[in-house]
DNA sequence: TTGAAAGCGCTAACAG
DNA sequence: CTGTTAGCGCTTTCAA
């Protein structure tokens, strides 16, 4: 009665079936040269009778485990979502899978997660926003394929794709300016790490906001304060700037999710949005969207980061010693109902 | 100049290095019984001094992967984020890596993504509000140990989690009828696979709503819009059922992303909430808490939801003989500011 | 308590 | 074009 209890089916029963040795069903598996077209059916076809699948782990002994490792470290905000369908958009369709690695909040969890990823022999990594000093992603990068997305800065190991968030931060400035504001108050993530200053793109939308400011001649106007990406950040850094002896008329913040905790900040203050204070966001997260909140924001076409990411990555495990691209995109500004020319 | 060229440590670099044989290594690795305090305590510093970490894929081919599995439906949704924490937090501290399969939408993706992670010699594989036939889950349960998350009925392959979504209904139905609604109304995921009608939260929280209706004497004013779980399916379901000859006065959306869509709908009829009509939703995610927002909605504890499922798989990998278990949680209602009795 | 040795399933030299 | 064979790094009998 029992059959044999259902072990697994090999290479090796797809061989016997097939009446082949176990090197032309690996060389059909990976479409390598010298497999004649008589054979490749006669392979296929035993594949597909026996229902066999290749096992990674023994791949991944030999050669390539056909694994992307993306590393996200928030997956609560929706912009990385936008990333990762640009990203699996292009990967769908290769002979990869993409795993992500989850909960990634601090640095230590972080270097976990990326080593946890090379030890399973992951074929290429990305990185996407990662807070670890520059010199540890040299070295990961010096392991395995990688690109890192969402930080400036110039690598020879790794490739890059981010935003230009100089231009984003501009973008803003330049759409309240034109509104008639001339007290525009930013709200920043302060970077504690030194290191990271000219590569995180919280720094850059901060010295964007600064620059954008000078050059439209309203460096009076510059207010920033120094929070977290967070609500409770945006929270905090509102209250701050409302509490200054003339208050801004408008504020950016350097995320959405800033702009959340702003808002309470606001309407605890008994102000309303757009009337008394403007208010503007960046990353355009799917809720700032929702009709009651219809945030301004800065949107980071996110899905082209995440496919710019992917192509890069292919081509650098086709090739390890390619020179590393700087992959820079431009963001746009959606505007919506929390901006309006100050009051009279 | 050159040492070798890096080549990565191995458990026989390890052993010569502690002067060993690489089954004492192996067995110290594992903590396995049979090794004394000496070699332990040599092995250990051999292996911090090489900095070794073991090669996921060589364990792999012998045993375990250390790896445990994830499936996601939709990583927008932020409840499932919930779900995740609670999950990473209960399997932290534990020798297992979670990693994520994405971007499963529609039930080929899904056996797409569950099969990879097979292929790759997952420990345990924990699939979060599946789509799958019944009949595909146990087979997959029967290959590796398996927890579904979000999904009632019993099976005796699998375990699982799920929120009483017919309580979760009640609790809506209940706070509107007490509010005075008598018409009102519900905008639930059409559910296309007969198969999975007793089965998906969905379909439950349809039956939940419809008893809780009867159950108060309000059968007269049920009243469903079947569209599906997305913004655009609450505004269309808004859409229709605005468009009766009698309006409902207050509308309990099967999620909160399905209330922000009917919110679309009910301000292009220039209708306002909660004054004109009333509307809740379900799994009181991140942006239900968000000021503009305040929607009244259910939350489904999905930290807890995914801290047993963690444990649980736990359990079944150390013991896949087992009888499975079904953990069921209760909802509590989160009351906000899209909720108030109806117009006079 | 310790170690030698045989694989796990696959790939990649290398020979035929 | 096809097959034989030797490992990849680890776990696991099985002897010593």
């Amino acid at each position: 009665m029992d059959e044999a209890p259902s072990r697994r089916i090999t290479i090796v029963d797809v061989a016997r079936h097939a009446q082949v040795s176990t090197t032309a069903v690996s060389k059909v598996l990976r479409n390598a040269y010298g497999v004649s077209p008589k054979m490749q059916a006669k392979v296929r076809q035993a594949i597909s009778e026996l229902g066999y699948r290749p096992n990674a782990s023994a791949r991944g002994l030999r050669g390539r485990t056909y694994t992307i490792g993306v590393m996200l470290p928030d997956i609560r905000n929706p912009f990385f979502a936008e990333v990762l369908d640009g990203l699996t958009g292009r990967i769908a369709g290769t002979e990869y899978q993409v795993l992500l690695g989850p909960g990634c909040n601090g640095e230590d969890a972080e270097a976990r997660v990326i080593h946890a990823m090379i030890d399973r022999g992951m074929d290429g990594l990305i990185l996407i926003a990662p807070i670890s000093a520059r010199a540890h992603l040299e070295r990961v990068a010096a392991l395995v394929p990688t690109v890192v997305v969402g930080r400036h800065g110039h690598s020879h190991t790794y490739d890059t794709v981010a935003d230009d968030d100089l231009t984003g931060a501009a973008l803003v400035v330049n759409h309240l300016a034109d509104l008639g504001h001339r007290r525009i108050a930013h709200i920043e993530h302060h970077e504690s790490t030194p290191d990271c200053l000219a590569e995180m793109p919280n720094a850059i939308r901060a010295e964007g906001y600064r620059r954008a400011m000078r050059a439209r001649g309203l460096a009076d106007g510059i207010d920033i304060a120094s929070t977290t990406y967070t609500q409770e950040g945006g929270y905090l850094g509102a209250k701050q700037l409302l509490a200054r002896p003339v208050r801004p008329t408008a504020i950016f913040a350097g995320a959405d999710i800033v702009a959340m905790g702003a808002l309470d900040a606001i309407a605890e203050a008994g102000l309303s949005v757009p009337t008394d204070i403007s208010i503007a966001g960046y990353d355009n997260t799917t809720f700032a969207a929702f009709r009651p909140i219809s945030l301004t924001s800065v949107d980071q076409a996110g899905h082209e980061i995440g496919a710019n990411a992917a192509r890069l990555l292919l081509d650098r495990i086709a090739d390890r010693s390619r020179p590393t691209a700087q992959v820079k995109l431009s963001p746009t500004l959606v505007v919506r109902r929390t901006t309006a020319p100050p009051p009279a």
